[in-house]
DNA sequence: ATAATTAAAGATATTTTTATCCTTAATTAA
DNA sequence: TTAATTAAGGATAAAAATATCTTTAATTAT
């Protein structure tokens, strides 16, 4: 559904809200394994994730790492989808047209209409902290991710 | 949502759904501009499409083009994605774990896995003459795509 | 102060997607 | 049968996404 980016990124922000605090901060290394994604490219993923403060912090040095804290966690998954650029993917019309309205709508308009508020409410319903909760419930794992098509 | 190969596919075949049959064909020029999508990319995936000749059909020569007959009319918007191979942008985990299932779902599984059946649901439900349909009645058009982001 | 550690930033490379162009093959009409 | 027309197919090209590597800056511990 999203772009490999916008995976690896709520991949890591979900294992930050889950593992890290203000005082136990996780290392490039420790994250890009846990959510099996390339380390380099998600050091370039994590820097955009960190122009939002309010997302996630970066300290560098000894003991450095990356991490969240109580006031990222209540953020919504779709301010992260925000911050990626990655809103569109469902915000907009499904062919593609930029002037498909409801005054103007495309042949899906009238479909997808009913559906795309649930997935808004999905995304803009759900913060980290829920995501992360659930993580530690079901035990599951964040890594291996599928093949490139 | 799709790639943009998808999204001109979709586009392409609601237009010839609407203006086309065996006596009438539409020829690549005036399906690329009907459908404001770039000509030769276009034809690339017209090859594709009309490789399922229950979806879409082509002629060589004068007084040949694109065309749908009955038949095609009746296949779902879903069997176009199908034929783009992009069923798996609704059919896979949304963060991209390959081995997300029931028995080892992701953090988002649970809540994707009630809006996944609606989603399918509006690709498998609706068949492309529907979608001719409702262009007709509501005078949409099929052009003028957004920019590239 | 110096050395070690870690992320930030910049440069570059690779792969995929999108797009164009040219030649070939098929079909039709003259 | 020849010329014209149209899609098919192949070869590139350009742009975007993904990925890697190297250098720099910040921080910590010695």
């Amino acid at each position: 559904m999203f772009s490999k980016s916008t995976e690896y990124a709520l991949r890591a922000i979900i294992y930050l809200a889950q593992n890290s605090d203000p005082d136990h901060k996780i290392g490039l290394e420790e994250l890009s394994k846990a959510i099996g994604s390339p380390r380099s490219f998600t050091a370039k993923i994590m820097q955009k994730l960190t122009k939002d403060q309010n997302l996630v912090s970066s300290v560098t040095g000894p003991g450095g790492g990356f991490y969240t804290n109580q006031e990222s966690k209540t953020r919504s998954v779709f301010s992260v989808l925000e911050l990626m650029g990655e809103e569109t993917t469902i915000t907009q019309c499904v062919l593609g047209l930029d002037q498909c309205s409801d005054q103007n709508p495309c042949p899906l308009h009238s479909t997808y209409k009913q559906i795309k508020p649930r997935l808004l409410e999905m995304f803009q319903g759900k913060s980290i902290q829920q995501l992360a909760k659930e993580l530690k419930n079901e035990k599951t794992v964040l890594n291996r991710p599928r093949k490139a098509s």
